[in-house]
DNA sequence: CATGAATGAGCGTTCATTCAT
DNA sequence: TATGAATGAACGCTCATTCAT
């Protein structure tokens, strides 16, 4: 008997992004899904009961995982402007290291039948809960946690999704410094 | 003056977004879209050369339609603060009244295949303007144009996407209050 | 706008039938259909809501019509050998002019996920109003309907089914015998 | 003497009758067959070279088996009318308690890829031989087994299939009544 | 012997688009 | 202009069968 490939899952996985980057959320049929993996159709199918499965898995999956990149790149000891900045680009890097991601995600995320598989707000808890402590100490102004999040992550998105030509440092050091100064006290 | 046609027209890109509020841009074909405004589907294509005519087209008219809500709103009389109010704020109340049109512009925005149709900088340029006096005045800090943008619009669509159950208004009064004092001197 | 075309849904029917003759109801696909009846797959679509509703519709039809076949060769004025000869004779030549037919509803009437479309019973409801007269006068003995239709048709459909070579003339002709010696006073 | 593979195979071929029963031979995949027998889809392919070869061997053992059923109940001394009696009588119980082998059988009959492995005829020889001596002797009247199995057997059947609702004894016992007139001298 | 993974072909159905009226 | 009919291609998915363990 030949054993479960996790493997093969993945590249699955990584050629729907990959495609949707590609062609849109439209394009990204599952005969095309199969030929970018290199396995038949049907082989989709050991792995994911349907194409809906196939989509609200990864879309689950990758939005915790973008969230925890940049979890990564924060530490309870770091200052609050330090500890936004590390926020903030660590959003903008994980877009520009994993592009297909950010893409796949953002339109799921639009998407009326996707949308539900995943909570935004639960992805981001555990960024939350540090800003909290901060927001505790007095280190970052209160707010509620939608517009927090609104302001922390919308924004960085936004410029990563509209930014076209020229260098993109500048611009993001000036919306840092700009949400520094709004939730720094 | 409004022909005839030109309502059958208007009602075939309704009943598109309206679909597509329902079923994502996956679900919204032709003879979804036809059966919805009630014509024949060859009916579309005597207004629009393709289907992706027709959604570019919504695409753009509704990415202008949306700022000039918000255009509507805004005086050069206005103080910054009551600026800022009413562009965040007019930028909420068309998504609440709007809500399927602001929906497909979202989708179609992070789609690969329709989003180079229309330009989100380009859109907002008449409100830019006034800003710009406004900067030029001292009277609203100064930074560059995407990131006024990323902040101006993200956080409130980003409000907008993810609020659920509860009362809105406190968290949209307190992001305004945000960007004031982000964006006041 | 053209116009809806009834010879070519006859078509589509009379080729699944045909086709069904040949290979079975396994054998059976909308495409291998569309291809014997000279039409796009699609083209099925517009007459029939699905494929099971094709095969509903014309297993119906043809348990009617096969059964009519027989009522038009009956008239109220025979004889009660004769008119139990005429059934006989006239089941029995219609599953030779129609073999494709007789084949299909009898696979169909065996098909669990089929059979309950049509009732037998009801389909030959013409033919027993006639024996019923019969019946009435003492023409022919009485039994429950549903044991005269047992013997009716199901010993002459067997004989259709189960024929191979040899002249099948002289083994009618016995069938018919014992069924009017069976019926009659 | 039976060993545990030949129960598996057993078990297969009862999965696929039980399936058939429920879904038609339409709806009996070997995925499902396999599913239903509580083994692998290739655990099948050891006992059988194809789908086919499953369905022709269950067919023809299953006709068999349908017809040695009646074979046990009658014996070279019954009288003529008990021996009708007793062959109606268990062909009618075998559909009640072999009701998936019955619609079974009765589907493979009909399907053209699949009748022509079994005959019916030969099928009934043991119980036909058994009839001639009976002819020889006078006891039961002369006709072609054709016509003999016609009447013995597809009244019954047709009963078997066609019974909704009420009592079935008295239709069963006028049956008998009906073919025993018809046979006997 | 027995398995679950793997597959190319085919399933029933719908697609975007064009045709004929 | 506007239509419903018509279509080849593609859709998501399952098929019968084989492979590797």
């Amino acid at each position: 008997m030949r054993t479960r490939d996790y493997e093969k899952q993945q590249r699955i996985k990584e050629a729907m992004v990959r495609l949707i980057l590609r062609e849109g959320i439209n394009g990204a049929s599952v005969a095309k899904i199969a030929r970018e993996a290199g396995v038949s159709p049907a082989t989709i199918y050991i792995y994911y009961d349907s194409k809906e499965a196939l989509l609200s898995a990864a879309f689950r999956e990758y939005s915790y995982q973008s969230y925890q990149y940049v979890d990564r790149r924060i530490r309870p000891g770091m200052g609050a402007a330090e500890l936004i900045e590390a926020i903030v680009q660590g959003c903008y890097t994980y877009t520009v290291e994993h592009e297909e991601v950010f893409s796949f995600v953002e339109q799921c995320a639009r998407c009326p039948t996707l949308s539900e598989y995943v909570s935004q707000q639960e992805c981001c808890c555990g960024i939350f809960d540090l800003i909290h402590q901060y927001q505790a100490h007095g280190l970052i102004r209160r707010c509620s946690d939608l517009n927090l999040a609104a302001v922390l992550f919308a924004p960085v998105r936004f410029l990563a999704a509209n930014h076209k030509g020229g260098p993109v440092e500048p611009q993001l050091r000036e919306l840092v410094a700009m949400l520094q100064r709004l939730l720094l006290p």
